[in-house]
DNA sequence: ACAAAGAACGAAAACGATTGCAGCATAATG
DNA sequence: CATTATGCTGCAATCGTTTTCGTTCTTTGT
């Protein structure tokens, strides 16, 4: 069957149409020189008309398409952008972050490419290459920074060298950032729990780092001004993505001689990784306490019962990045550097229920 | 806090060393001819060994790097690996692949870029930009496909194509590819369920496609292979990652006279995301009912109880498939098309009982 | 000591595109 | 009709490398 199908399709002459088409054979084939060529292809004003669109539609029917390494020599622009991410990428939050970079960028002509720190040139064998020189060096016309360590003198140096760059997710002064609203989504779970009836609300949050700091400044905050105050211990450390280090926080906050009513996770998996803990102790979602979760991933959607949770807009944050970077490359002069901030919204599961 | 960091890092000449040193930089510095620093800086034979040395030195120490473009004209190769996908990625084992190939690529030199199919070009305005051509313009070296429509024309142009390509997951006559060992890994399953006690086993596959035919022989196989005759109403057809349109099958094997004891998902999202419908329905698992998952995503250990399912090896068929199209690459006429078949392995869980 | 071989290097031609400049028509203007 | 403006076009330089080929100078063998 699937012999078939490539059979149908396949192409004897593997080797025979592998000719590239240059510059050079449309101009021959239409008797005119490289540079009218060059002209009429990249729509510029000063040639004439009807010969310009014989000169696209000769182009086209010879499958002519540009030399992306001649092109970016000459011009100094590679129609590409760089993707900087250190760790490992095993969170929906990145895949979506990505998927998004990439159709953004595609639908405006520019590929994304990797930004990786090896490189094969002899005289520096065994020495680690900067992103900032590699980024040069392959060209790119922006960057784009997910996930890396913020404080290292690499990222910097990539932040304010003079590649377009754009940080998502941290915060640098002067420089362009897209970030998820993080405070205000958490006023906003807040919010919800607040309206929902619930007065002894607590909070485990992940390790410190910028997002932490925000969201508990925006708990505190919302807190306050819905006139509850918090008990100290109703406010735990715990660990991002890491069901089993948030164990020790929800023990804690269960044991309080006055539990929460209310347990906000830093995040879906590490709610999601304690429901057995919660099962355990015979503690009924959400008749008995009521949880809420971060990011929404899709698995909070398909169990039973929907957890509750905030769904951060990473395709939004993706398409701003890219329109960020893109104004930087292409309106190099008069680029304001601007942060900023995306929001999300609250999903309406059914683990936060009604006091 | 940030903002001194930055500023102790701070590039106040922020346009100052933008300078690009080039090899005709060097070669002024080392009073020799660029030429000469050229075949230096590649280590080539024909040079004088302490004069090598200096050179590169110097080419150190001005922090020069070749220039990606220049050299891919010249050479005709561009260290570029290009990726191609189709739909989203918003499944952990592409996340892992991907993180996989990004870093076998780099280890050996190469950048990975996604293949996209839009462009800028004026006399293609509008129209589609193919794969292979696309990658032949972006002067790409070789292409992992990782999930694409693989029976378009597109795709097999590609495959077919001059430019090595190895194929993920799906099996071309004549070209490379690495697959997950479906088959096998259906049979480790179908053994261990069998070593459990279990007899009456059922199997919800996933939709049609090379993997769901590779999963259902491997499963008919084992089962004979252990003296079971399979009934034909214990085979049904689900969805892949999509609980929803698993319900049905799963309800119709539920109501069954004869029920299964062991019921094998296509995947462990449509898995974890039924364990409500099994609850309501105040089965126990692994107790009333064993259920095997598919995939191996991080919260099938989170969970309580730990799902038992099978992991795939994502890390090691990124691995083979870097490996794969190197070769082809970089040895280019010695290279002889394979189909690797990575397995992967079970992770026992809590989920399978003792019958 | 002399021819042949070898080692190391430089000059220059590519690679495929873009673009400033000059030229040559033709059209517009006085 | 002479002059200037305008619209297209081609020539050639250029981007930063790699690589062929020839030259020079040193080494080796007899």
């Amino acid at each position: 069957m699937v012999l078939q199908t490539i059979a149908e399709f396949a192409y004897p002459q593997r080797n025979g149409d592998e000719t590239v088409v240059k510059l050079k054979d449309i101009a021959e084939a239409c008797n005119v020189s490289v540079a009218t060529v060059s002209r009429a292809l990249n729509g510029l004003t000063d040639t004439n008309r009807g010969r310009t669109e014989e000169i696209c539609r000769v182009a086209r029917e010879m499958g002519y398409y540009p030399n992306a390494a001649a092109r970016a020599l000459k011009t100094n622009r590679s129609n590409n952008i760089g993707i900087l991410y250190e760790d490992k990428m095993n969170h929906e939050y990145f895949s979506v972050l990505l998927d998004s970079l990439r159709e953004n960028a595609e639908v405006n002509g520019y590929d994304l490419t990797f930004i990786s720190r090896t490189d094969k040139a002899e005289h520096v064998k065994g020495e680690r290459l900067n992103y900032y020189e590699h980024a040069r060096r392959r060209n790119l016309d922006g960057v784009v920074v997910i996930q890396a360590d913020f404080n290292s003198s690499e990222v910097i140096r990539l932040a304010t060298g003079s590649i377009p760059t754009v940080i998502i997710d941290h915060e640098y002064e002067g420089c362009d950032c897209v970030l998820s609203d993080n405070r205000r989504s958490m006023e906003q779970i807040v919010e919800a729990v607040y309206n929902a009836g619930h007065r002894r609300i607590a909070f485990i949050h992940g390790e410190d780092g910028n997002v932490t700091r925000s969201r508990t400044a925006g708990f505190y905050k919302s807190c306050a001004e819905h006139g509850i105050k918090v008990p100290q211990d109703y406010v735990k450390e715990g660990h991002f993505h890491d069901p089993a280090r948030c164990v020790q926080p929800l023990l804690e906050l269960l044991n309080l001689p006055v539990p929460p009513t209310c347990i906000l996770f830093p995040d879906d998996y590490s709610c999601l990784g304690n429901l057995g803990v919660l099962e355990a102790r015979g503690i009924r979602i959400p008749e008995d306490l009521s949880i809420v979760g971060f990011d929404g991933i899709r698995l909070t959607e398909m169990m039973k019962p929907h957890l509750t949770t905030y769904s951060q807009d990473a395709w939004e944050i993706g398409h701003q990045a890219i329109r960020v970077v893109l104004d930087a490359i292409e309106n190099e002069d008069g680029h304001e550097p601007s942060q900023i901030h995306v929001a999300g919204k609250l999903v309406e599961g059914e683990t936060l229920g009604r006091m």
